[in-house]
DNA sequence: GACAGTATGTGCGATACCACACATACTGTC
DNA sequence: GACAGTATGTGTGGTATCGCACATACTGTC
């Protein structure tokens, strides 16, 4: 049962689509068209970041890593939101890893036009403020389901929220790579897809998941989903 | 080896104490005292948040409940930070638990002067922003620590956050308080301060824990720990 | 169409934590 | 100083996940 996504409109990331037209006229001249390819790495922990990111069709991951190189992931973003919230909460560099979770287009802004906007203090800035509260519920209930909840659960979640965020319902993500977002084996990865294509719910094969039963998947996940997004929607929607 | 804490001065509270004096001074008196006691709920999850809060000597718990009743602390506020970041990020509403972990004092300060002072972007404004990304890091490490590391380790991290935000080497807490804290059994929390106990960082009887040996705990923690810390100083130092 | 590379499937013993049950010990109250 | 309430200690068996090892299967390349 593949979800029908509405079309998102000539402006593609909703951040931007919420912004009054004057703001958006004066922002739309420093908005640069990027195509963001699988893997590739947007920030890296303590570095620089030159631009600020508005997701189009790409999804981005927020991931910290230990020191002994086991990784997990504390939060994606996607058309509806944006990549680089350090940039106008003060802190100068960039604060964990961020890369390309699903290949597609961004628009990216430099930091300095993006901080000279946030000062004025106008719409934009109140959306991105928003924005952030609302990423931290994400962090925080990520958080709260790594404690709680096992791995079939958390990766249901991990999908939907994935799928919310894509215009369509195939993923390009092998085990391997969501085993490192849930910061779990590949192996206990392969036991829970398997479980879930027995259900019904997704079928994948050598790096392609396909969502088949949406509705499934949102009954077999734990609550953590739906208070992420409730809170997306009652700060953004 | 109790660590000697430095003097906090007339102004009590880090943030209010890195004000400018104008800003200080027209804030001022819009400041009110108020004593917290051990287990007080602040914020509940969904419901107003008529104040915003400077710890002074208190610590607050930012928690998490699941439907279950289970519960996981995600963040933690002392004299360092302040309570009620969803009055300036845009949330109306509280998007968690708040309650008190440490009994003490802080000062409190209306919802409405609090917002109109954060529209004058001064520095107040900016400081509050670099401490909700100061806390966003200490969300993330707990959610990565969480997934990957022991109880023991997430214990003795818990114990140092604490041990940070007091005046004193005695924490007045129960097991039972620590593993809702931690999201995890009451008996676990025995087990591994038991073994805390045995190495000589800290003793405990009926719910107060005296940090014997700062160093020793320093040594036994995860990275979490100093990654949390230094991100702090970074941006609040 | 052989082959290398990669993705997925599966089993096994070890470990960490769980739920539950219950024992023990301290502490304040009358 | 008996007693109730609370805090801590400990054991047993079950489960989820881990680390490792290896089998299998698909896919693109030459």
């Amino acid at each position: 049962m593949p979800s029908s996504k509405e079309p998102v409109g000539p402006i593609e990331n909703r951040l931007l689509a919420a912004l009054p037209d004057e703001e958006y006229h004066r922002l739309q001249p420093h908005l640069e068209h990027t195509t963001l390819s699988l893997g590739q790495v947007i920030y890296e922990p303590g570095g620089q970041m030159s631009h600020i990111y508005f997701p189009t069709t790409c999804i981005i991951s927020l991931l910290y890593t230990m020191e002994n190189g086991a990784s997990a992931e504390i939060g994606m973003a996607g058309h509806e939101g944006i990549l680089g919230i350090a940039l106008f909460m003060g802190g100068d560099t960039a604060p964990n890893r961020a890369i390309v979770q699903s290949a597609g287009n961004a628009l990216k802004m430099k930091a300095l036009v993006l901080q000279e906007e946030f000062i004025r203090g106008g719409q934009f800035q109140k959306l991105l403020l928003r924005y952030t509260q609302a990423l931290m519920t994400q962090i925080s209930q990520t958080a709260v389901c790594n404690r709680l909840h096992p791995i079939d659960q958390q990766l249901c979640r991990w999908l939907l929220l994935s799928h919310d965020r894509l215009r369509s319902d195939t993923l390009i993500m092998t085990h391997n790579l969501i085993a490192n977002m849930l910061g779990v084996r590949r192996e206990g990865v392969t036991v829970g897809a398997r479980r879930l294509q027995d259900a019904g719910l997704i079928s994948y094969s050598r790096g392609r998941i396909t969502i088949l039963d949406r509705q499934g998947l949102e009954a077999a996940v734990c609550e953590c989903y739906q208070v992420v997004k409730s809170e997306f929607e009652r700060l953004l929607g």
